[in-house]
DNA sequence: CACGCGAAGTAAGTGGCGCTAACATTAATC
DNA sequence: GATTAATGTTAGCGCCACTTACTTCGCGTG
């Protein structure tokens, strides 16, 4: 065992993410971070200024996985009708397959702009739609509407309202496609 | 003073409501809700089995409350399409007028499964929309989606990723009417 | 290559919180 | 009017976020 740790900053983050998976964003404590990561409890606030930017931290990961997740489920087809869909689908899965990451960008109480980067980071998840909404001649507001659509299936996902992962992902899907075909 | 308070249970909900509008779900505690209602840290549990309990009965108000003005919304009209769209707007509405009821219903953390009647009373807002939802020849994935939509709206919002509350009402009426007149 | 300085750890302590137990006071009931 | 149940209080436990002061150690410089 060495005095120093050599990653705690990693170490602590992904002690967090388990955190948050096993007990949910409030169940997560820095005293319980600390212990998984064996270090004192004290030493977590060398690396972050308090709780929250621990969460932040975790945030912006999370922002990072979710636009190269779309990304990556958008380069599947050329048609942008279809890359919408595409992205309402995946947006559901990805509250489902990594639900720490999800709630920690939208249940954990986080105030954006208190944290550097972080307003930046979401915002470039939705830009990912910029290219296709353009292609159907619609704007932010286009993007808005699929988007909030797939985060609305999400979030019942994850609340209980639906139960069934598979059936709300293609539901999502064909509603973004009627969405971005009306106009 | 009088030794006993006399609507205890009723006091504590209030200023936990007051505190979750001034700090969010996360702010408030059993502890200043006590001194709010001029009563010692250890009465609230008397009338509450733990400060989740206290957050579940102003989860039950919410719901209430939805459903309450939801129904309300829908009444102005007997086209289901327009009924279905008002439904999303007043959604929108509530989110932001109401910001502490909304939060309390979705960003508590509360385990709905956890708390009596809970999960009922969340079932009976949606169970607005069966009626306009089947003279579509809609069931309840026509009401998860368009509720879905309007909860998107609503949480962007409440995210900071929408800012005009109109807007956002007018966009997610339109989607709603688009999602149920495509069948 | 010593050394000294800054980065990164520890121990101890503060104040707040959720919650429990034991006791006190009041209201309700027979 | 006595008993009892409901509803308060005080005191205290254990956990947590965060701070301060001290320690250890790696690294860049003379």
């Amino acid at each position: 065992m060495t005095y120093h740790h050599g990653d705690l900053r990693h170490a602590l983050e992904q002690a967090a993410l388990e955190l948050v998976a096993e007990r949910g964003p409030q169940g997560f404590t820095m005293a319980e971070a600390s212990r998984r990561a064996g270090v004192s409890v004290a030493a977590p606030f060398r690396h972050f200024a308090n709780k929250d930017a621990l969460l932040a931290a975790l945030a912006l990961r999370s922002y990072e996985e979710q636009r190269d997740r779309f990304a990556a489920a958008l380069a599947g087809t050329d048609d942008p009708v279809e890359q919408l869909a595409r992205f309402a689908a995946a947006y559901v899965r990805f509250a489902v397959e990594e639900p720490a990451l999800f709630d920690v960008t939208f249940s954990a109480g986080l105030v954006k702009s208190d944290h550097d980067g972080l307003e930046e980071a979401g915002q470039q998840v939705l830009a990912v739609l910029r290219a296709p909404a353009e292609q159907l001649g619609g704007g932010l507001r286009l993007i808005h509407t699929i988007a909030a659509t797939g985060h609305g299936f999400a979030a019942f996902l994850r609340e209980g309202v639906l139960t069934d992962v598979e059936a709300a992902a293609t539901e999502a899907a064909a509603a973004a496609r009627t969405l971005a075909s009306a106009r």
